[in-house]
RNA sequence: UGGGGCGUAGCUCAACUGGCAGAGCGACGGACUCUGACUCCGUAGGUUCUAGGUUCGACCCCUAGCGCCCCAGCCA
């Protein structure tokens, strides 16, 4: 849990609460649900919401329930249900009592839809799902009364009984609302309420019903059945909420829950609807729903990032109506501040290269203490054999410096982070010319203290190359090579899929780790010193090693320096 | 050419409902440093979408435009 859990920053929703419990509307209580269908993985949008809903439960000592909506059972099944719950208490959040379902509503669902029919609000459809099309109208001509629409009440009520019996095929008759096929909403031109499903097994309700209620009849059922005050939902059901109204202002429902809603979440480089990130994984762009390259709750848990991290950068997004692209920038600088601070460092060479250090005795070995957390003594200190043979990471050493290089360089002398200074004697190639050994000497004097007379700018990590242990580390970066792979598929006539970055994952493989990282369990952080945050993977590669994957790297002003000298 | 929304710094958001336009992130520069990290200090960046109007005073109120997003599932 995050250092600071304070309460989070005030919005426009939280305007409309202060205001309502000031007018003491609702007996001051504040009720709020998060309703995902499961029918995928939730992804950080959904944290956006999660936090939002469940914060403000947590905030003005009210109540969040989780609330699977589950009216359309073909798309959905339980490794979602499962997922989803999984993701919700990952992030830190405990609902309200028992986990709530919409299917656990559907007979009185069914009896409030007999309530419309006996009021004359609702009707038997005969037309085909074309054909209701064709009398929608369009967005600027209005709509045309069906054909069914004056059937008596009593022929409704046998109808929609016979529905439910199972008489009808898949798409034979609808129950439809009856409020207006010219209104200029389109939402309100007779929506269908129930649809007929002949064959699926839904995940709670199994073969029980055939018919299945639509969301905008379901949806506001749901909320006033559990109490809600507050539906909090996203700016693209604005124009359902006169339906949500008018379904509660026309059956005998407790209360009436106000729905409200804001502007989704948007990130750069990613992509955010659930049909798209569906396709990815079904299409084998990549590896699954945990993917650490995906924007989904499980894909950042594997990759690294934490609870309090996503829960921080859901409250410094902020919440409005305005359509908005975050940068990928805000949240890894989340991630970056809460490690920091949490992750104990350690060392890794991931692209290696051998040093010999020709004046230390072959067979010494010193253990080093090495604390775990320069700024926090709490933390630590482990052991680090040091010996003769390291590694370096190739990137530490030029032959021929550009220019700031303050790493190893041929002639030149390099502190060894948490150990000595060493100078580098002489470079040894292979037949390619390539670089493939250095061989150096060390400063004895130089353990902990700096030399005398000289200044030494450079520290580098390293690991012993006896001691070290052998892993694989996964290197990501962004999954689509442009900041908003919808906009550009739009605007160049391609698929988003055409924009994916084909750099998103390099794998090394051989890298060395120092021992104490042989240790670690799977889901545990690190700092590996000058590269960045690491998670070790459950998941065991090919050969059996250990899998770390790279959370996100350090802030590197080095790459800027290099970039600017291009 | 219907309906519903949204326009404040590069990005995301504030601005006590009419009283000197700010913050975080990013960018740039510097200090410190056994992580080119962290931390610290500093700088730049605004016609508040535009044009009128009301007012002593407008991001806020009014009028007219412009731009962008959403809606024609028996999906949610």
């Amino acid at each position: 849990m995050g250092s600071n859990e304070t309460s989070a920053p005030s919005n426009f929703i939280r305007h409309i609460i202060d205001e309502d419990i000031a007018a003491g509307k609702n007996g001051g209580r504040v009720a709020t649900r998060f309703p995902p269908e499961p029918n995928g993985y939730l992804h950080i949008g959904h944290a956006k919401s999660i936090c939002l809903n469940f914060g403000l439960a947590r905030d003005y000592k009210g109540t969040c329930n989780l609330r699977f909506d589950d009216t359309n059972p073909h798309k959905e099944n339980m490794e979602f249900v499962e997922s989803i719950q999984n993701d919700v208490r990952w992030l830190g959040f405990s609902w309200s009592g028992k986990v709530y379902y919409a299917s656990d509503y559907f007979e009185q669902l069914y009896g409030f839809a007999v309530e419309l029919i006996e009021k004359g609000l609702a009707y038997v459809c005969d037309l085909t799902a074309e054909e209701t099309r064709a009398y929608r109208g369009t967005l600027t001509e209005p709509g045309r009364d069906s054909p069914y629409r004056s059937r008596s009440v009593a022929e409704n009520l046998d109808l929609f009984q016979r529905m439910r019996a199972g008489e009808f095929a898949d798409g034979a008759r609808v129950l439809r609302a009856r409020i207006d096929m010219a209104s200029p909403n389109i939402n309100l031109r007779d929506p269908t309420l129930y649809r007929i499903r002949h064959g699926v097994i839904h995940h709670q309700t199994g073969a029980e019903w055939c018919i299945y209620p639509m969301y905008d009849y379901t949806h506001p059922i749901s909320d006033a059945l559990e109490g809600i005050t507050h539906s909090i939902c996203t700016l693209e059901f604005e124009d359902h909420r006169p339906l949500y109204d008018w379904v509660l202002d026309n059956i005998s429902v407790p209360c009436h829950p106000q729905q409200i809603e804001f502007s989704r979440l948007n990130l750069q480089y990613t992509v955010m609807s659930k049909r798209k990130l569906t396709q990815l994984v079904d299409e084998g762009f990549v590896e699954g729903w945990d993917d650490p390259r995906m924007p989904t709750i499980a894909g950042m848990r594997r990759r690294g990032y934490t609870p309090a991290s996503v829960r921080d950068f859901c409250d410094r997004i902020g919440i409005t109506k305005s359509d908005n692209t975050v940068e990928m920038s805000l949240l890894e600088n989340c991630v970056r501040e809460d490690l920091n601070v949490n992750a104990p460092r350690r060392m890794a060479v991931l692209r290696p290269l051998k040093v010999v250090i020709e004046n230390y005795p072959e067979d010494q070995v010193e253990q080093l203490d090495c604390a775990n957390h320069p700024q926090d003594e709490s933390m630590g200190s482990r052991q680090l054999p040091f010996c003769r043979e390291i590694y370096i990471d190739a990137e530490d050493f030029r032959e021929v410096p550009p220019p700031k290089y303050k790493r190893l360089v041929a002639g030149g002398e390099v502190r060894l982070r948490n150990s000595y200074v060493i100078r580098c004697d002489q470079v040894i190639k292979n037949a390619q010319g390539e670089v493939i050994e250095l061989r150096c000497s060390y400063d004895p004097a130089t353990l902990g203290v700096n030399p005398e007379g000289r200044k030494i700018k450079g520290v580098i990590h390293w690991v012993s190359a006896r001691h070290a242990v052998e892993a694989e580390v996964r290197l990501y970066d962004r999954l689509f090579s442009v900041p908003s792979p919808d906009a550009a598929a739009a605007k160049e006539g391609k698929d988003y899929k055409d924009f994916l970055n084909a750099d998103s994952l390099r794998t090394l493989t051989r890298c060395y780790l120092e021992p104490a990282l042989g240790e670690a369990g799977a889901g545990e952080l690190f700092q590996f010193e000058r590269e960045g945050y690491f998670c070790l993977d459950a998941q065991r590669s090919a050969n059996g090693g250990a899998i770390w994957n790279r959370t996100v790297t350090l802030r590197d002003s080095w790459a800027k320096i290099e970039q600017q000298g291009d």
